[in-house]
RNA sequence: GCGGGCGUGGCGGAAUGGUAGACGCUACGGACUUAAAAUCCGUUGGAGGAAACUCCGUGAGGGUUCGAGUCCCUCCGCCCGCACCA
């Protein structure tokens, strides 16, 4: 990495002596750190702003996307803070999760000793940054403090009915003898033991998010200021479908069932059913299959079929008929055939489904496969009847009824009530035969983690009395510190002691839930735990209603479903325990794009890091080898590709507001920003001369302002409002550029400041301003500017400045000419110049006349300030 | 397959339906210097022209409009999300 300060030496053109991060920035960060500075504290008096940064995983250290991510954030806590606001920017670690429990298993390192270690390391590298943070408030959800309150909010779930315990099928790896996530299986098999994975029930403890889908999709048409794509996300996550419950008598099938729910979205279409199909896991499989070995061997190898990618590679449909016959429900002589199939799943609906194959294009698969009848039973609206029955693929668009009795003419919408009508009226076997359902797509959240490093479940299971809550005096219930990771499987299972316990009702002997919290229970209320982190519950009441919601929350995209949906189900489940007083943590959500770099390779295809690529002779070599390499796309830093820059590195070389800088400038926040050298140290040239403009504007005093300096204080007064509006609307990279238009006007007026007095005191106004505009985006430099400026209060303790009206009002304004829609010329008017002002001037302009060749105008047309268009034949 | 987004100079990107390319990076030329670095000045969408200036130009084609990067339709390309959800 390039050392701007080695190559450039100390000779300067200028008097000004070179800025020095390596010295101002560190003196700075004590300064704010002694003074308190970003301590927050409730005041009632003023308005809050709370900003929020998804905290990190304490991997080890930092990477590029935290310093992207970080930035935003603490630009935006700056802004907030110097305009007037409350400020509360707080700082944490979600460190609870598997790569704890990894380092334990590969290199003996307790995860309590690795995770601390790494946060220490990650705190000292956060503070390099000059982040404006509320280390005060700093906790990580490991942190018996943490899920003291955690443990306790579940038992009051639990009260609340917001929890249940259920059987559910797990990813489970025989050799690890643990549970593995949907991603940790690959092509079939565990990621570490590359053991076949086997699905097994196990009894899991589930939050039951799936209360609260309505809710949670309703909400989302609050969530003004979240962007669309994450709204949608959740939205199709939800997955809300409207639908009919409907019963089909059987015949031909076991012994005690007589018929089959299915659930459907399209009763409009029952004149065009041609089969049944029911899952795999249905009981009424499972019931045909005791007696049917052929069955059996189908279903069995439906669901080994069904371990996540396997399944997805063969997108084949697959059924097998079991000879059992369905009654059409409007037609007691019409039998369809009921299949078992593939590609029901038994956790949708009633796992039982009627196929119309005209209409479905899987139905359709499935109809042609096995020579079922296709009837089309909705035609588009001109077309003649018969003739969608000759193709493979399935209609689902609008139109009309046809082939469809009593429905024929009518719209599917209309022929969907009618349906639904009549078998709601109609009975079998003393109830109705259907009802109307709305159902979701979103499952409830299974929690239960057979892992060592999380948050224990606070449950006793006892013989007698079942599963008892730990009282709430007995918690934290703490994770044992000597816990061994020498055998496969959950260390908490094989402590000799920890789980023996006595039963809080009975005092009979009993265990202990093992099992441990996901970790997105962590991170689904620390931002709540924030507003009042060391308080004996889990928020203290005045301060949640003080801080809460979050104003700005900023993040990766990546949490758009899960996280963010996770959170805003538990600031629900937590409002209906009382413990919480809003609904929804985020008011407003910003997700940034991620931070890319160029890729090296050898000839041999090994990566190479770009600090140790080198550009000689325009082709890239290899620092040490000499070795020539191939540079490969721009991509997502990540450690397999080498393509990492370390924050360390650039903070050390450049400084922390050149960093800083950098993710700022020119990429919008929400796309992916490439890291560049050429980059980095524009940014560093660019603070080097912002430093220097500062000490020559230092010379001069402010004084009475004159019309000779009116020009930049305009500019300084415009650029004012500009920047306020794109900090408060996040466009760094736009506020980034008006401060270098700024820069160049600010450098035009000093040369005449020495001569009119006017000029010195406008240079001067000027570069206040200048300095506390760039200062939420590279603080250090903008305290240190300051003090030169001659002012004793810091920065921080500066109001933002105000963009006076009188200046930043325009008098004259540049209008384009346009003749036929082709600009031509502009013209310098007044303000408010009307047409007949306009149009005397513009005829006679030059450039007009060569346009117009003499042609008459046929209109003229004026859009007050901004353009004049003749419009003329020919 | 379904849903969403995006295509603007060598590059990152500006642009309430109203002067396309702000601002930055790169590159090139020049000044300063013994030299380099740093700094400063200039040029930098394409074509033509000595210049004034003219023509073309926002993925392609069409449309609406006095006027389209922006709105509508069709197509091409790239990116992202969901993926048997009945």
């Amino acid at each position: 990495m390039a050392d701007p300060l080695l190559i450039s030496g100390f000779s300067m053109s200028s008097s000004v002596e070179r800025y020095n991060h390596r010295v101002t920035e560190p003196k700075w960060q004590s300064y704010w750190t002694d003074k308190r500075c970003f301590e927050s504290h409730e005041d009632p008096g003023k308005p809050k702003y709370y900003v929020l940064e998804m905290f990190p995983y304490p991997s080890g250290r930092i990477h590029m996307g935290h310093v992207r991510n970080y930035t935003m954030g603490d630009v935006i806590a700056r802004f907030r803070r110097a305009a007037g606001y409350n400020v509360l920017h707080p700082m944490g670690w979600d460190a609870f999760g598997m790569p704890a429990e990894n380092a334990a298993i590969e290199r003996g390192v307790h995860p309590k000793s690795w995770t601390y270690e790494n946060i220490a390391t990650m705190r000292k590298q956060l503070k390099s940054m000059g982040l404006s943070l509320d280390w005060s408030r700093e906790f990580a959800t490991c942190d018996p403090e943490y899920y003291q309150h955690e443990q306790a909010m579940f038992i009051d779930f639990l009260a609340a009915g917001l929890v249940e315990r259920k059987s559910s099928k797990v990813n489970w790896d025989p050799v690890d003898h643990t549970v593995l996530a949907n991603e940790q299986v690959i092509d079939g098999r565990g990621w570490r033991s590359g053991a076949l994975v086997e699905q097994r029930e196990l009894s899991q403890w589930f939050l039951k998010i799936s209360d609260f889908s309505e809710e949670l999709l309703k909400a989302l048409d609050t969530l003004e200021n979240w962007p669309e794509k994450v709204r949608l996300m959740q939205r199709n996550w939800i997955g809300r479908s409207e639908g009919l419950l409907l019963r089909w008598q059987l015949k031909h099938a076991p012994k005690g069932i007589d018929e089959l729910e299915i659930y459907t979205t399209r009763p409009d279409t029952l004149f065009g059913a041609s089969f049944m199909a029911v899952a795999p896991d249905h009981p009424l499989a499972k019931a045909a299959a005791e007696k049917n070995e052929a069955l059996a061997a189908f279903c069995e190898e439906c669901r080994r079929m069904g371990t996540s990618v396997a399944a997805i590679e063969s997108a084949e449909k697959k059924g097998f008929d079991t000879g059992i016959k369905a009654v059409h429900p409007f037609d007691p002589s019409w039998e369809v055939p009921v299949y078992v199939a593939n590609f029901i799943l038994m956790d949708y609906g009633t796992g039982a489904i009627f196929g119309c194959p005209a209409h479905d294009q899987r139905d359709m698969d499935f109809a042609r496969k096995y020579g079922l009848p296709v009837l089309p039973v909705v035609g588009p609206r001109e077309a003649n009847a018969a003739s969608a029955a000759a193709t493979d693929k399935a209609y689902d668009g609008d139109g009309v009824m046809i082939n469809s009795r009593f429905l024929d003419g009518l719209t599917p919408e209309a022929a969907f009530d009618e349906v639904a009508n009549r078998l709601e009226k109609a009975a079998l076997n003393g109830k109705p035969l259907a009802r109307r359902k709305v159902n979701f797509r979103l499952r409830d959240w299974g929690v239960s983690r057979q892992r060592y490093w999380g948050c224990p479940i606070p449950v006793i299971h006892c013989k007698a009395c079942g599963i008892v809550p730990v009282p709430k005096q007995d918690l934290p219930v703490r994770l044992p510190d000597d816990a061994k990771f020498d055998k496969p499987g959950n260390p908490l299972v094989h402590h000799p002691t920890w789980k023996h316990v006595h039963c809080p009702k009975c005092n009979a002997a009993a265990e202990r839930e093992t099992d441990t919290f996901d970790t997105f229970i962590d991170s689904s209320w620390y931002y709540a735990r924030f507003a009042s982190p060391h308080a004996g519950e889990p928020v203290d009441a005045k301060a949640g209603r003080y801080w809460l919601p979050v104003d700005q929350y900023i993040g990766g995209i990546e949490h758009a479903i899960l996280h963010l949906l996770y959170s805003r189900f538990y600031a629900r489940a937590m409002e209906r325990t009382g413990h919480f007083n809003v609904s929804e943590p985020f008011a407003s959500l910003f997700t940034q794009g991620m931070v890319i770099h160029e890729t090296f390779r050898t000839h041999g295809g090994d990566w190479v890091l770009p600090s140790d690529a080198i550009e000689k002779d325009g082709a890239w070599v290899h620092a040490q080898s000499g070795e020539t390499l191939t540079v490969g796309g721009v991509e997502k830093m990540s450690k397999s590709k080498k393509n990492v820059v370390d924050p360390d590195t650039i903070i050390e070389s450049f400084g922390a507001d050149t960093a800083r800088w950098f993710m700022l400038s020119d990429t919008p926040p929400e796309r992916d920003i490439e890291w560049t050298e050429n980059g980095a140290r524009g940014a560093w040239r660019q603070s080097q001369r912002f430093w220097r403009l500062v000490n020559e504007a230092a010379g001069h005093a402010p004084g009475a302002h004159g019309p000779k300096g009116l020009p930049l204080r305009r500019a300084t007064h415009r650029t004012i409002a500009a920047i306020t509006d794109d900090l408060s609307s996040l466009r760094f990279n736009r506020a980034i550029a008006r401060i270098y238009e700024l820069a160049t006007a600010l450098e035009e007026a000093l040369p005449q400041a020495a001569a009119d007095q006017s000029v010195a005191a406008a240079v001067r106004e000027s570069a206040d301003a200048f300095t506390l505009l760039f200062a939420p985006m590279m603080p250090h430099l903008a305290e240190e500017c300051w003090a030169v400026l001659g002012h004793t209060t810091p920065v921080v303790a500066t109001a933002w400045p105000v963009a006076d009206p009188e200046l930043t009002r325009v008098d004259e304004v540049t209008i384009a000419v346009q003749v036929n829609g082709k600009r031509r010329d502009e013209i310098r008017v007044a303000k408010g110049a009307t047409r007949e002002q306009l149009e005397p001037i513009v005829l006679n302009l030059d450039a007009v006349k060569r346009a117009l060749d003499g042609k008459p105008v046929s209109k003229f047309i004026v859009v007050p300030d901004r353009i004049v268009n003749l419009v003329c034949a020919g």
